[in-house]
DNA sequence: TTCTCTTTTTGACTTTTGTCAAAAGTCTTG
DNA sequence: CAAGACTTTTGACAAAAGTCAAAAAGAGAA
């Protein structure tokens, strides 16, 4: 049915560009993703994603004003996409939608509160040791990507993940 | 009727406490009201909320799981409560409800994020600088209060506010 | 393998922010 | 008004993190 739609989508394709609106929602089956904002011209990441994680550009689908991050496949994908106006038409439908959409935001909240309240508090080392515990993110993520997540230069990374071996 | 209740509650009392799981979703007719969290036994001031606002700790009461954070009052308040049961009790019977659920945790999403990506991408001057935008947020909180809410120490925001006037 | 191109590491130095302690300023209340 | 209790500011120094530039390491392509 025309609801739902399969993607593959190949390392390197931004699915969602800053300055265009977003107006899909997708679904992980395979692959991984991350989202990232441009500051004086570098990259900064602040999500990553992978399999059965929903993603989107939060701020522009709810808003449907233009996006302010890029949305990058760095390992190729297989997506589940629904766009704005099917959600839209759901949600009217059906109600009850709404509490898959509640669910979604409250899981999405709850995932960025613990990353503000890691930025606020924790220092560049203890946000490092943190993510160790998330090592497939290491091997797919580059260095420059991981340091600009964790608040820190590149270099800081490279120094802080020596010292820890 | 008995879903809605109103609450007078004098500064200083904490309306939701650290360990306790949060009961009540408020809505905030006038006052002024901060979350913190306790950090090596220093307060962590998370936000500030003020009239029209909704308040709660969204983890516990999402979860209904003890808070980590706590809530106080900074100014005589007058809140509407609603308590978790009949908020329950409310989409289950109007799935239509999960409609303000989830606009209000899109809201609170859209928030968090904004004072997120200020911890990661901004210097505290500019994040100080930004929040000269909400003066009366200035003259209702301590100083302590601020600079833990800004992810910095009482002294360098002196010292910030010192060089900026 | 060798030659690029990109990513990561290192060095030297600067800037930002934190910490601790003391001084100065405010506010409240007897 | 004065005493005490907070809050804010200041000084001196330390630690954390950033910047810039160059070297080293790794990854692909011919």
């Amino acid at each position: 049915m025309g609801i739902v739609s399969i993607k593959e989508i190949v390392k390197g394709t931004y699915i969602v560009e800053q300055g265009k609106t977003c107006k899909y929602l997708y679904f992980i089956k395979a692959g991984f993703i991350r989202g990232f904002y441009l500051q004086d011209g570098k990259e900064i990441t602040t999500w990553f994603a992978s399999e059965n994680d929903a993603v989107t550009s939060m701020y522009s689908f709810i808003t449907q004003k233009p996006s302010y991050e890029t949305i990058e496949v760095l390992e190729d994908c297989i997506l589940y996409e629904i766009n704005y106006e099917n959600v839209q038409l759901l949600l009217k439908k059906y109600p009850e939608f709404n509490l898959i959409g509640r669910l979604l935001t409250e899981k999405y909240y709850i995932k960025l509160e613990e990353r503000t309240m890691s930025l606020q508090f924790q220092s560049a080392t203890e946000r490092y040791l943190k993510l160790l515990q998330q090592p497939q993110l290491l091997q797919k993520a580059s260095l420059g990507m991981i340091a600009s997540y964790l608040g820190i230069s590149q270099e800081t990374l490279s120094r802080i993940r020596k010292k820890n071996q």
